[in-house]
DNA sequence: CTGTTAGCGCATTCAT
DNA sequence: ATGAATGCGCTAACAG
């Protein structure tokens, strides 16, 4: 049982109000010689805060959470949310918070999942990724703050982070049609998920922007999963007539889709190139080492954090914000087979 | 500003007592029909239980701390953790615990970085990996329940959880002598990490056992990270005599080292076989695909937070636990080269 | 400059 | 079976 300012107070007859003064340095001042009793007696007496008393007082935990979509993969294996996740915990402690780290819950059942977050044990909430027609953002509406780590279209009042997905995709474009390609498919992400639409909407913008048309059996759900890549793959290998390149939508997927394409004995680059979104770590050690659009998560992340410690402190936040990408050309691309014999 | 129980108590008329254990089910018995009436207009009134308050009064708070080692390297990138963290995150929900999740800190200053673990705010706490010679567990001692993930020798106090280091090095150690090789290096991981120390002791007992000689030169740090297996790897394959395997101490350090085998040249398994250690995704997108030892880092995260509950309620916990390792064998392991042409 | 006191929301003991 | 009252540890308003 850790000393209290009671305890401080009648071994030094004082009042707590004094010592609690002391403590906190303010804001009422403190004789000097009765200050530094206190503070001594306080490091003699192991002294802590009791948090929880003083946020019941205060309305404030000092605490956010930060729940990212449900999904059937774990949270932490998916590098998108490791660098949200990273890029909350690093500006965590410049920013005094603490970080409560939710899981995968059912977006339909809010009130059940989520209540738990209004019983006062958080100031705020980030959301990652959450679904698109997920109750959860009009459900929090008014009750907590919240922001959120994606694109999101059709809410309007929580602010929202997310990178350039058209910029982000059009150096995809630039870039596999600067090397040659015409036939490129597309393994998007899942329609539940607001920047795998967008993503998708861009490519198809992108593609038709250079007068490139796209077989409809080019464009494939990858699910941002390694195994929905493999079954993208697979599928888009066996077909007749093939792409000369791929862009996926996110690494995970590319990097199953690689792998399908290895186990049908396809050569990458020289057959068909690849192209993902992420630019995780993963990208690096695959073999070959992947061509990816890089998105500054951790930036976002930090950027969520600050945000929404505004926004509990009741300071305008902005209600959009949206990251440069950069593409990072490694050795999953190439020019198109047929252009090398010329 | 949510609903109090003394809200309800005056809408209804009743003591707030009444509509406390009318909401909690008990322990005291309530009257049929003022219960229903109180579970009414509480669901009406939108009330939630303030957890602040309640801990408060219980001296709980459902919420456990988890603290992984200092590294330069950020957390959530770690595969190690990750694992962990996974496995703490997903038995969290079936014993309604909250997870706090803390990140780097400088062991040297446990009391400025832990102190506030110790102000109420959770009732226990997970260390992941602490370093050797680090004062924290020493610190936490009898301030504050807590469970190490990690091998722990020279504290026997604190309950540990690990895998059993030397029969996994024993597997990946007979995996390679039953190809044919003799001459096998170890990439190993900090000297500050417990399970790190334990793998080279077994990687030199192992040999030993098997009456192989290790070239001093062939014993190389890694850190346990992919820039330290490149930099071991740098080294290791610039000498005179190189061995035909490298046991690397975990998958990080296997893949760093993959990526200095192939920029000097060598291929793999052709001219070196390697073998990791945790058997992370990375190890299966890798090129060549990794053979590595499986360690249940799920399993030993829900587990540690299953015992870290246990001790919370004063129940006893055993002080060590040993998890099974697996070997997983893929491509990055063959006979040596100078096997094949017999 | 300091002491006394109220009260945050709740669980629980003491009265009835 | 219920109401009233206490107090968890703290902050802050009030009273000197």
């Amino acid at each position: 049982m850790p000393a209290t300012l009671k305890d401080i107070a009648r071994e030094l007859g004082v009042s707590v109000s004094t010592v609690s003064y002391a403590i906190n340095g303010g804001p009422r001042v403190v004789k000097r010689e009765i200050r530094d009793k206190v503070l001594a007696t306080a490091k003699a007496m192991d002294y802590r805060t009791n948090t929880v008393a003083k946020s019941l007082i205060t309305r404030r935990t000092h605490t956010i959470g930060i729940v990212p979509t449900a999904t059937q993969v774990n949270v932490t294996r998916i590098p998108y949310f490791q660098g949200c996740l990273q890029g909350v915990v690093n500006e965590s402690e410049a920013l005094g918070q603490d970080v409560l780290l939710y899981t995968r819950y059912d977006q339909s059942l809010a009130d059940k999942f989520l209540g738990s977050l209004l019983d006062g044990r958080a100031d705020g909430v980030i959301f990652l990724a959450p679904q698109i027609g997920s109750p959860v953002l009009e459900w929090i509406q008014g009750r907590l703050p919240a922001v959120v780590v994606s694109s999101l279209s059709h809410n309007t009042v929580t602010p929202s982070l997310t990178i350039d997905n058209f910029g982000g995709v059009q150096l995809v474009i630039e870039h596999l049609i600067g090397l040659g390609h015409t036939k490129i498919a597309n393994v998007h992400g899942p329609s539940t998920m607001e920047d795998g639409e967008e993503r998708r909407h861009a490519f198809e913008k992108c593609m038709a922007a250079h007068g490139l048309h796209v077989r409809p059996e080019w464009i494939i759900d990858g699910s941002f999963l390694p195994s929905g890549g493999y079954e993208a793959g697979k599928r888009l290998f066996s077909q007749k007539e093939l792409p000369t390149a791929v862009f996926c939508a996110n690494d995970d997927s590319a990097l199953g889709l690689v792998r399908a394409a290895n186990e049908m004995g396809l050569r990458i680059p020289e057959d068909v190139s690849v192209v993902g979104f992420d630019d995780s770590l993963n990208a690096e050690v695959a073999f070959p080492q992947l061509t990816s659009v890089k998105q500054p998560l951790e930036e976002i992340g930090a950027t969520a954090l600050r945000d929404l410690v505004s926004l509990i402190e009741g300071q305008p936040v902005p209600s959009r914000a949206s990251f440069k990408t950069e593409l990072v050309i490694r050795k999953s691309t190439s020019r198109p087979k047929e252009d090398i014999p010329q």
